[in-house]
DNA sequence: ATTTTGCGCTCCCCGCTGGAGAGTGCTAAA
DNA sequence: TTTAGCACTCTCCAGCGGGGAGCGCAAAAT
């Protein structure tokens, strides 16, 4: 990346101009030319004054004219500038925070949880919505049961984090009793019940090679049974992990020559693989987190700013979620929603009962 | 709708003018003027002849002119008698059936396939696909049990129909113990297996009733937590039941008057509602289903058309799949590909073991 | 030294024009 | 019944010109 800009290299007056303009901009996606900022700013400065300055703002790579003689558009290095020096964060709706506290209130489900908050994101900041789920790698199992559906099909199923379930059908090379079963899910639980997914995959294979010594003959079909159902509950759903929603208001400004950088953005969101990336990249870096345009790396989220925070339990960070929308969004009001829809999200999880 | 033409009264020859001017339109979008149409059908007739043609077909509603000088494009009532009755089903590419019964060989987990079945759908076709999941009125229980997971908390599991299953948690006003829990799981399995799910939540108050008499008093708790328990998991999820698929596809021949349009299309696939009752139509006539444009009666569908076919397993029909599309499109492959594919669905879903 | 004024210049946007092309409907002839 | 001829309509595009917004630069003003 370019060396950013601080706000302490400017003079007062620059910064102060600059984001009029920005916000200018934001209001209304026109270029802005030093006639209007002339007009809308308190200080009474001509238009040639400011264009001197919003010259030398060019020259730092703050601002850009769509073409000679159309006033001036702030780059990814601008509004990068505006968010980190520039912006003041609005303090939020009550009327939105209790429709955010209404509908995260903690239910039973989820998923549902999950996908309440993507929705309530898209809804409010009227652009897209997403929330990574949990990293299975930090889930804790809290209990393993089979139940016999048939002859040879075993129906598993993994309850960990309090409240989430996971089921697996396997099928099996032979019968096994009720009693057997029984008999496996509860030397599972005794030796694997709190611990992380991960942790119990890369170890059940010694484990089951110890249990193998202690048992019967006949149980150790039903050992290597319990390794397969493991193995294949654990393998993480490689696609089901991140909800989308309001991807239609993306759709809203679009004009004919976006729409094919839309139509491109939309497939990034069904693949889900390069936005998968970016929020792991934000999970680490607690807190809010700011990516404009071309400077995430994806040549998809080009004129497309994504505001992530990761949301936590106990101090624990679980997932991200976050909001994509247009460079040109109003990043005082994202931001803080954004924030809270994280935090209540975290209270959500938390509560245990 | 107005009254739709039967081929009968058309004569041959216009009948033949009218399918070329169809598929000439289907293949490039563009409006038909006489002349084009003189030099690609066989019948050697000048413009002014096919100019008379068209006159008489557009008097009959089949056709309409963008303006009075720009040749002929189908009408809704168009596409509807070349859909009907000239159309020329292609065979199917055997790659592409090999295609479809490769990914829709039978795995073990239901929803995946049925989502396999929708992407199949778009990527063959490249437009938007949709498949309806088994209404779960037609679902039979198979199995029910219970775990506890913590003092007040129990985790309920139905199995219905193979392979499915479904899982809630419920919160208890007292503890159960895990033979408590056996018992009212026993009791149910043994009066419920195989019964309809609408059945069981229909009867399960009066079954419930003779149960009490039966037991002592402290399993009466236990039956009113089976009886929740049992509202909760059948309450069918409203929002679950449509899979869909490829929708970037229709972005791509998207001019800027029809973005708005496209933006509506794809607010209805979220919200469900429409698509789903149109498709509901579609499951009651069995057998291929052609809508087309605004006669399915959703503003929303305008310029679109929907191909379905219900799939079905001995011969009980468990749901549908389609494909959305413009009405401009290739009516001839589209339809095999969504007949087959909703057979080879149902052979799918017909491999029990 | 900074700010303003003045001026020439660039570029977009919009409306107008005019010609080419495609297509139509109508009428009269084949 | 079909075709040829013809006048007409409408779109599309290119070219032109004026108005407007905006810029940069240089000289004047503060």
């Amino acid at each position: 990346m370019v060396s950013n800009i601080d706000s302490s290299q400017l003079s007062e007056r620059s910064l102060y101009l600059f984001k009029s303009l920005v916000e200018h901009f934001i209001e209304d996606g026109m270029p802005v030319g030093s006639r209007t900022l002339a007009r809308d700013s308190k200080l009474n400065l001509s238009p040639a004054t400011i264009r001197n300055v919003m010259a030398d703002l060019e020259d730092l790579g703050l601002l850009d004219s769509p073409h000679i003689s159309a006033g001036r558009v702030p780059t990814a290095k601008g509004y990068r500038l505006f968010v980190d020096s520039l912006l003041s964060v609005d303090d939020l709706n009550s009327t939105e925070v209790d429709k955010i506290a209404r509908e995260l209130a903690p239910k039973d489900d989820v998923p549902a949880l999950m996908q309440r908050a993507s929705s309530m994101l898209s809804d409010i900041t009227r652009l897209a919505g997403v929330v990574m789920l949990p990293r299975p790698d930090q889930s804790r199992l809290r209990q393993i049961e089979f139940i016999a559906l048939s002859a040879r099909r075993i129906l598993v199923i993994l309850v960990v984090n309090e409240r989430e379930v996971q089921n697996r059908i396997i099928n099996t090379a032979r019968d096994f009793s009720p009693s057997e079963l029984r008999q496996v899910s509860n030397y599972l639980n005794e030796i694997f019940a709190g611990k992380e997914l991960n942790y119990v995959r890369a170890t059940i294979l010694d484990e089951l090679e110890k249990m193998k010594e202690q048992v019967n003959q006949s149980m150790q079909a039903a050992i290597e049974m319990a390794q397969t159902a493991f193995d294949t509950a654990t393998a993480a759903e490689p696609d089901d992990d991140l909800l989308f929603s309001g991807q239609t208001n993306l759709m809203d400004a679009a004009q004919l020559a976006d729409i094919d950088k839309l139509k491109k953005l939309f497939e990034s969101f069904n693949q889900k693989r390069d936005i998968l990336h970016l929020l792991e990249q934000a999970i680490n870096a607690s807190g809010i987190q700011i990516f404009i345009g071309e400077e995430s790396g994806y040549a998809v989220l080009d004129n497309y700013s994504v505001v992530t925070a990761p949301y936590e339990v106990d101090g624990q960070i679980l997932g991200v979620l976050g909001v994509i929308g247009p460079t040109r969004m109003h990043y005082e009001r994202v931001i803080p929603i954004v924030d809270i829809t994280a935090r209540m999200l975290g209270c959500a999880l938390n509560t245990k009962d």
